[in-house]
DNA sequence: AAAGTTTAATAGAGTAAATCAATAGTTACT
DNA sequence: AGTAACTATTGATTTACTCTATTAAACTTT
């Protein structure tokens, strides 16, 4: 058994077909099929049953591609070790960031990063955070950023900064004169919401139900952006919440209908989230000091008190 | 980087010798030296440090055989996944057993199990508890049975059965008229104890702990064997304990020098004790079957309410 | 149903690698 | 300086890996 052969196993195991998976792996077809059949019968073992179309795996083939990824990452991590006691930074990271954080976080940290780490082969993709939490999983990605606590027993948290919510209040609405907002005064059926991978949404159910029990209350609308939702709301189709990076772009005559909340200010909580395995820890490192460092420019409000809704899903 | 290479590593970091190693690993001493330099140059860094004799790990080369330990620990679990598949009980199996559980617990289960499982080669070893320990963790051993808790953030324990202790008082001793003992009755300085690899020695310390606060006492002896201390005992040199299985060897003259507790009866819990990484988890089960069944025959003590003296350290 | 398409297995050749026996270099110790 | 113990190097041999070309099987399309 080789780390290789292990690889090719893997390669199938995604693909489903000795083909494509030859290509991924820059190998020939019949290396593939050779070598996996080498591994197979030194485990005197099926790995694949190659009845069904696409192929399958068997069950032991399933317990073993577990296993094998395993290995391989174990085995990443290797050049890893090195790479960390040369203080080297450089090679491919895939980084994923949820759609709501992506245009506000990345133009403040990306130069910065860049020329700090030219050798870091930054990959960056939005995605949702069920997409995150599959890719980070099976290594498709490196690193991503979300709203946090995901609860996701494979992988690891650091929290980069606590956004604050504001509200966005049009002029005829009920809240509007109130100049300092309470989290009690907010109503689940009133509020336009986006539809983001879960995360944020939740996050503000989970803020409103703490304060009125609403078990199955019907959305009005679910955008899939702040911008609309800010027109929306224009409209008086009811406030809306925008997290506190997203207020800085606002036009000037709308800011206006901002309205901060009273302490304790509802936040979601911004982490770095990474697999268990820390594979290509110093990048990351070095990403979260990074971000963590401009960040703190940006968000003043890092001593007040805040609450984090999803925190409490803990 | 393959495999065998993290073989011929670890090898030549246990030895510390490239001729031993290559010994150990059936290659020439050449091929290792080869070999070790090919994953060196891979790698782009030094593993050992030659200038030292004997051979040294380098910082980053201690690192790397760490985890060269996980990625081969878990290659070879994929042949264990492909026995467990196959329900094959097999192979080597190396068990370390403690000198106070050693000659009352084999005896009951080896016929048995060997029979039971003819494909297992069974190596067994007498093992202090803290070899015990060493071993599990660099792999020489692949299951042990010790008391617990060991409190080993790297080890698992399945407790086995609960081993009372029983008390030898000699006829003259202040305790000799007393029927049923409470666990109150002990006297620290008054016992006679076992160096065990300090597991069972700790048992009875904790016990008398919980009772009378004795920070640094001289305890008047430590022998080798049980049978040594029932002979001292007999000499008025003090009382002793022994766990339930050794009194069932004593002479029928001694027998009645036997004083049982009243509940809750102390008990050494006696555990299978194994790797968190479950390497050869079939085995272990099956030994784990063979032991609790034997063992349900010889302590009847089930279900009694015992105090294991060792669990209060948790 | 026959021809075409897709995909995996097999065969044979060439290349790369791992291993060995023999030997040369090193270092440490007397 | 001489020796013992040990590792590195050399060159031959064997083994393993990968490739191209081809065959075989299964599934589609006509």
């Amino acid at each position: 058994m080789t780390i290789t052969q292990l690889h090719y196993v893997l390669a199938v195991a995604e693909y489903q077909n000795f083909t494509k998976a030859a290509q991924k792996v820059f190998v020939t077809q019949p290396t593939l099929s050779m070598q996996i059949q080498k591994l197979e019968e030194e485990l005197e073992v099926q790995i694949f049953d190659r009845s069904k179309k696409p192929i399958e795996l068997t069950e032991v083939g399933k317990k073993i591609v577990e296993q094998a990824k395993n290995i391989v990452n174990e085995s990443d991590r290797i050049q890893d070790i090195v790479d960390q006691q040369k203080g080297f930074i450089g090679g491919e990271f895939k980084l994923g960031i949820i759609p709501t954080i992506m245009p506000t976080l990345l133009p403040m940290f990306l130069s910065n990063f860049t020329k700090a780490y030219p050798k870091v082969k930054l990959k960056i993709e939005e995605l949702h955070t069920e997409a995150i939490i599959e890719k980070l999983n099976d290594g498709h990605l490196d690193a991503a950023i979300a709203a946090t606590p995901l609860q996701q027993e494979s992988l690891k948290e650091r929290p980069l900064y606590y956004e604050p919510f504001v509200a966005y209040i049009p002029p005829n609405h009920r809240l509007a004169q109130s100049k300092e907002l309470k989290v009690e005064d907010l109503d689940i059926d009133d509020i336009l919401l986006l539809e983001d991978g879960h995360c944020f949404k939740e996050g503000i159910i989970n803020l409103c139900k703490t304060h009125k029990k609403i078990e199955d209350t019907k959305f009005h609308l679910e955008s899939g952006s702040f911008e609309t939702l800010v027109k929306l709301s224009n409209e008086e189709l009811g406030m809306t919440l925008l997290p506190y990076l997203h207020t800085l772009d606002l036009q000037p005559k709308y800011q206006n209908n901002l309205h901060s909340f009273e302490e304790p200010v509802p936040a979601r909580e911004v982490s770095l989230i990474f697999n268990k395995s820390e594979l290509k820890m110093q990048i990351i490192n070095v990403l979260e000091k990074s971000i963590s460092g401009v960040i703190k420019g940006a968000i003043t409000f890092q001593n007040v008190n805040i609450i984090s809704p999803l925190k409490q899903k803990v």
